[in-house]
RNA sequence: GCGCCCAUAGCUCAGCCUGGAUAGAGCGCCGGGCUACGGACCCGGGUGCGGGGGUUCAAAUCCUCCUGGGCGCACCA
């Protein structure tokens, strides 16, 4: 609102500047609330451009600039801001709609109906889901939420590899076990072979390597399903690797071959890269490589399936393949902008002194369903987006399963327990008509501040695919809601005051509802 | 050697994309606070942008070099 007034006041500059030299963002927060809620500092970027002092271009854009008469006091900053105050009145004016709205709160048609998939998880389905999973996963998931509140039409999907040799190795390792053979070289152990071992032998299963790899497949998908149902996270679709095959593959290869960008060499065949690196996409065993079967998936969202934007959640030791997928589909004439990929960073899990690092290659192998045993799901996930996906992190276990104050996600959830509280005991006084205007104190009036940030703050991180702000965010509005706990009585004798704080109590609750709710950890009323 | 990520308070991290007015939060530490809706709370206390150049009226933020950590650079998955 405050941007559309800036640029229409723009024209009446007696020098109009281009459109083109205009920054996209010509209104923001500021840090100090001396200075008010919002700071143009167009003046200052224009200033060299106009060759005038930026404080003369300041007073002349300010007294153009026209806001809706209750919403606020404009004022002029050296050396050229343009501060921008909101009233009390307009604050106050704003909590009915919110309480109004309830989950729709936030909401935004940023997307107006886009489609757009987020693929995420996609680890090979060897077992369980391992610890160094869940990062991922909740950054996807929260990233598909985040897109789905901002009217994209979302799809969560969970790429299988079903195809390749490692998939043989299933079914050969659960066939020597049942034969009593020692395990394949490559192949596995443990207690998953076994039970599946087991499973074959009480159902006459024979030892069919084919059927037992499917077994296998089928029984591993139900458990990284399961472990991701305690996260609170449900794929729409389970695509596999072997519907691709001979249809996609084909396709592609001979669009790839007439636009000479294959050539066979020793045995195996090669995508010809401008990078001077060429990559081998069917082996000389004749299985495909991983990066033939990313360029056909891709191809597939995009050309088959027709999404206009693809998200994938990758970590960080497949961040090198970004590059030549985003060449690959260059190549098919797909834009890779459509493409976005976000890389999350490793965890390292910290027990008491202890400091273990989960990559792959350590083959470090904490169940995700231990870690959920043991701190539960809110605070794996609170934790998680506490963090931006592209750092590194330590993932404290003592600190994460503690129930006290040191313990970030309680101080959200119970700033929302509160109002829930107070809500319900509330319930009892009379209803007068509320007295917004007495809401007027600066802890109420910055809660009411820090709410009205909330649609921005979805929209924001929708677009930046940054989930961690979330999270941010939220402990900040937590905070408002404990200070305006402590230092305004909610239910008191004054019935138009009491009815007035019930009305931010509901606003207030709503808002961290649906941050809560936005990041997948649930807000209880009690605890 | 090449590519990507990271370096901000004692610790764990925001802020960097899009430069702006005294750089933030949590934890830890010290000291305070309940006659009333829940003390898992509130109030006060402070030290910091890894280093050197550069661009700019203005740099944690942009460019560049360096240092230190992480992850890649397979006819592995």
């Amino acid at each position: 609102m405050i941007d559309q007034a800036v640029r229409r006041a723009l024209p009446s500059l007696s020098e109009w500047p281009a459109d083109g030299e205009l920054p996209p963002i010509l209104v923001e927060g500021t840090q100090n609330p001396a200075h008010g809620d919002y700071s143009v500092t167009l003046p200052l970027k224009l200033a060299r451009t106009l060759r005038r002092p930026p404080i003369a271009i300041a007073n002349e854009l300010a007294s153009a600039l026209t806001l809706p008469p209750s919403f606020g006091r404009i004022a002029v900053a050296a050396p050229g801001f343009i501060n921008i105050t909101v009233e009390p009145a307009w604050l106050q004016s704003q909590l009915r709609p919110i309480v109004d709205a309830a989950e729709q709160w936030g909401k935004s048609d940023l997307g107006r109906g886009r489609s757009v998939q987020v693929e995420f998880v996609s680890s090979n389905p060897t077992g369980p889901l391992l610890f160094s999973h869940a990062r991922g996963a909740v950054v996807g998931d929260v990233v598909a939420r985040l897109l789905d509140a901002t009217s994209f039409a979302t799809q969560r999907e969970y790429y299988v590899n079903d195809q390749g040799r490692q998939i043989r190795l299933f079914g050969e390792s659960v066939r020597a076990r049942m034969l009593g053979q020692p395990v394949p070289e490559g192949g596995y152990s443990g207690d998953f072979v076994g039970s599946l071992a087991d499973e074959a032998k009480k159902s006459g299963l024979s030892p069919n390597t084919d059927a037992l790899s499917e077994l296998w497949l089928k029984r591993a998908l139900e458990l990284i399903a399961a472990d991701l149902e305690r996260l609170g996270i449900r794929h729409d679709a389970w695509f596999y690797e072997s519907k691709l095959y001979p249809t996609d593959a084909d396709e592609t290869m001979a669009r790839l071959t007439q636009l000479g960008r294959i050539v066979e060499r020793d045995g195996a065949i090669w995508f010809k890269s401008d990078t001077g690196k060429d990559e081998v996409l069917i082996r000389r065993d004749g299985y495909p490589t991983y990066f033939w079967s990313d360029i056909l998936y891709h191809r597939n969202k995009f050309e088959k399936r027709g999404f206009e934007r693809v998200v994938d959640v990758w970590g960080a030791d497949h961040q090198g393949q970004i590059g030549r997928v985003k060449e690959a589909l260059a190549v098919l004439a797909i834009d890779p902008q459509r493409l976005s990929v976000l890389v999350v960073q490793l965890v390292s899990v910290k027990r008491g002194e202890e400091s273990i690092r989960m990559s792959r290659r350590a083959g470090v192998g904490i169940s995700l369903a231990e870690m959920l045993d043991e701190v539960g799901p809110d605070a794996l996930r609170y934790f998680f987006l506490l963090r931006s996906a592209d750092a590194q992190m330590e993932f404290d276990v003592d600190l994460a399963r503690r129930q006290s104050n040191e313990n970030p996600v309680y101080y959200a959830q119970y700033a929302h327990a509160r109002l829930a509280n107070v809500l319900s005991f509330g319930a009892q006084a009379g209803s007068a008509p509320p007295a917004l205007e007495h809401l007027d104190s600066e802890w109420e009036l910055e809660l009411m501040r820090v709410m009205l940030r909330w649609p921005d703050v979805v929209r924001e991180a929708a677009e930046a695919l940054e989930p961690h702000r979330l999270a941010f965010y939220t402990d900040e509005l937590a905070a408002a809601i404990h200070r305006f706990y402590k230092n305004c009585r909610v239910v008191t004798e004054d019935a138009p005051l009491t009815a007035a704080r019930l009305l931010l109590s509901r606003a207030a609750r709503t808002t961290i509802a649906n941050a809560l709710g936005l990041m997948g950890v649930s807000a209880p009323s009690r605890m």
